[in-house]
DNA sequence: GCCGTTTTCGGCCCGACTGTTTTCAGTCG
């Protein structure tokens, strides 16, 4: 068991507990356990043989020994037994944004409703609507939560997918007389959620490949299987499908794979007015001779134009910019200098110490980092006074470290119903970097939440307007707002935009990116770290703002620090 | 369940928002 799925049975312990109307602050204790694992960088069992699993905040000798149990039967007393109490699917109504305990609860007990169909069906005949404290403008928020919620199953957050198909390639990768093995599809294309797995291996003897691939870790049913294809399911639902190619070939199958379907269908009809074939065996002339194959830079020779990123290959132009030459030098994770969006213990529920933080943006090569931490509208907050404080120790603790990262004292501030800021003008002007973000009042009508971002954009006291659509994937739609007003607003005040890191926001979008570049109007990569081990998720911003087509010199956080203050200074 | 200690029990974050109510319960972050 991996640390993920360590965390996933503490986390089903934490649900369960609170289903079953469990201690609240043990509920807690389990939860944050859960998170604490699932992000931790060193394997649990690593941890539990050097007996240092206790040394972790929040683990105790009881939760100390779920996990050595855990890694022993998979499974834990404590949770098998609370298991026996509760419907299984009462779970996943959990799930649904917008249901917690108390409701799931009621709805099992009153109704006698153990399932997401169930609960739909309550919604729709006014079941639901009739318990206590229920009404009908709940049912119909549940019922549209549950078609979001349906929307989203089956297509996985990228980072999760991610380790899952490298582990699988290094799998297929040791076996004999394979050459090479990669991952394709939208998971290669950096798309921010996946559907499945596509993985292309080259080798002469297919047989071994798929010999391996049947007993791949995490695999738990193949559903179709021939000489040179499979495919598979995995623990977690995702579908694989593995294609053993001819080595002679690899590179037209990985183009082929790797898609977009409107990408290769474009190249492939630029082939054919060509004279050429193009299919995922290579790239053909008119008597069924292959020119090309091996690599995917040699298929794209062969029709005349230059290798393209996978993150551009989405039929959006990359195939107009790269006949003329014109493809962006898109922006690598070695550009970014620092982070300039990172919570700390001082405030809100992150977990880190300055300490921890530095410490981590230093072994990831940073050169800054900006601690901005919440203010007051947001719970355990900072108030004005509790905030220059803050950036008074913040910048003491600069003053004492010894080759980096140098500290700046920041803020994460609210911007409130009206577009006013919750921090006083003075204290922020006294800050080194001011991220402005909306944490409330989320579904504010159009002009309303397009007002409330431009007066922030405008208000002299604010360096990057912090997640801008406020989504989560899979559960929280984007927040209803013109980004061109805004973009516009942000423009002559040198406001930038933030690439949030966070693999769940991913926000602004690929396309956002692009928008506010034609704009001219410069964008930060932020992991918004709210442990320091997640300041490693900036590669998801990277590689948002690569689809966004986004070069260095887009990317503030690519400058060094005094080249970035004189680009933020109002 | 964890933690710290006034060191083995008592506290553990709390405010905004929504929708239900007419003062508050549930959810979220």
């Amino acid at each position: 068991m991996e640390n993920t799925d360590l965390a996933q049975a503490l986390a089903e312990m934490a649900d369960l507990l609170e289903l079953s109307g469990g201690n609240a602050f043990k509920v807690r204790a389990y939860r944050q356990a859960a998170e604490l694992i699932d992000t931790h960088p060193v394997p649990v069992a690593q941890l539990l043989a050097a007996g240092t699993l206790e040394d972790l905040p929040g683990i105790g000798a009881h939760i100390r020994q779920h996990l050595a149990d855990l890694l022993a039967h998979g499974s834990f007393p404590e949770l098998d037994a609370v298991r026996g109490q509760v419907p299984e699917g009462l779970l996943e109504v959990l799930r649904v944004e917008g249901v917690g305990p108390k409701t799931a609860l009621a709805a099992w007990k009153g109704l006698g409703i153990t399932t997401v169909d169930g609960l739909e069906a309550a919604c729709r005949d006014g079941a639901l609507a009739g318990l206590p404290r229920m009404g009908a403008a709940k049912a119909r928020n549940i019922q549209k939560a549950i078609e979001r919620y349906r929307g989203r199953r089956g297509r996985v957050l990228l980072h999760r997918a991610l380790p899952v198909a490298e582990a699988l390639v290094r799998h297929l990768a040791k076996v004999k007389g394979v050459e090479q093995a990669e991952a394709a599809g939208s998971l290669r294309r950096r798309k921010e959620t996946v559907g499945d797995l596509d993985l292309v291996v080259a080798a002469k003897d297919a047989a071994p490949v798929m010999a391996a691939f049947r007993t791949a870790p995490d695999l738990v049913s193949v559903e179709a299987s021939g000489p040179t294809r499979a495919t598979g399911r995995l623990r977690s639902g995702l579908q694989v499908d593995v294609r053993v190619v001819e080595p002679d070939v690899f590179g037209a199958a990985l183009h082929y794979f790797t898609g977009s379907k409107a990408h290769n269908i474009a190249v492939r009809t630029r082939a054919m007015k060509a004279g050429l074939k193009l299919s995922e065996y290579g790239l053909f002339d008119a008597r069924g001779k292959r020119l090309a194959g091996r690599t995917e830079e040699d298929v794209y020779r062969a029709v005349g134009l230059p290798w393209i990123p996978p993150e551009l290959r989405e039929a959006q132009g990359e195939l107009e910019a790269a006949e003329r030459g014109r493809l962006p030098d898109l922006v690598e994770l070695d550009d970014l200098r620092g982070d300039l969006h990172v919570h700390t213990r001082a405030s809100s529920d992150a977990k880190s110490t300055l300490d921890e933080v530095a410490g981590e943006a230093r072994a990831l090569g940073l050169a800054y980092v900006a601690i901005t931490d919440h203010t007051r509208s947001r719970p355990l907050g900072l108030d004005d006074a509790a905030l220059a404080a803050h950036a008074k120790a913040i910048r003491a603790a600069d003053a004492k470290r010894h080759g980096g990262p140098r500290l700046l004292a920041g803020a994460e501030v609210d911007i409130l119903g009206d577009g006013s800021l919750d921090i006083a003008d003075e204290v922020l002007d006294g800050l080194d970097l001011v991220v402005a973000s909306v944490h409330q009042r989320l579904n504010d009508a159009r002009e309303v939440m397009t007002a409330r971002m431009v007066k922030a954009a405008r208000s002299g006291h604010v360096h990057v307007l912090g997640h801008p659509s406020n989504r989560q994937l899979g559960t929280r739609d984007a927040s209803d707002f013109d980004l061109e007003q805004v973009i516009a607003a942000a423009k002559p005040k040198h406001v930038a935009l933030e690439v949030n890191a966070q693999p769940d926001r991913l926000d602004l979008t690929d396309q956002a990116c692009r928008l506010a570049k034609a704009e001219g109007v410069p964008v930060v990569i932020s992991s918004d770290a709210h442990h320091a081990g997640q300041l490693e998720n900036l590669r998801y911003g990277v590689w948002v703002a690569r689809r966004g087509w986004l070069e260095k010199k887009d990317v503030l956080n690519t400058l060094p620090l005094e080249k970035l203050r004189a680009r933020l200074a109002h």
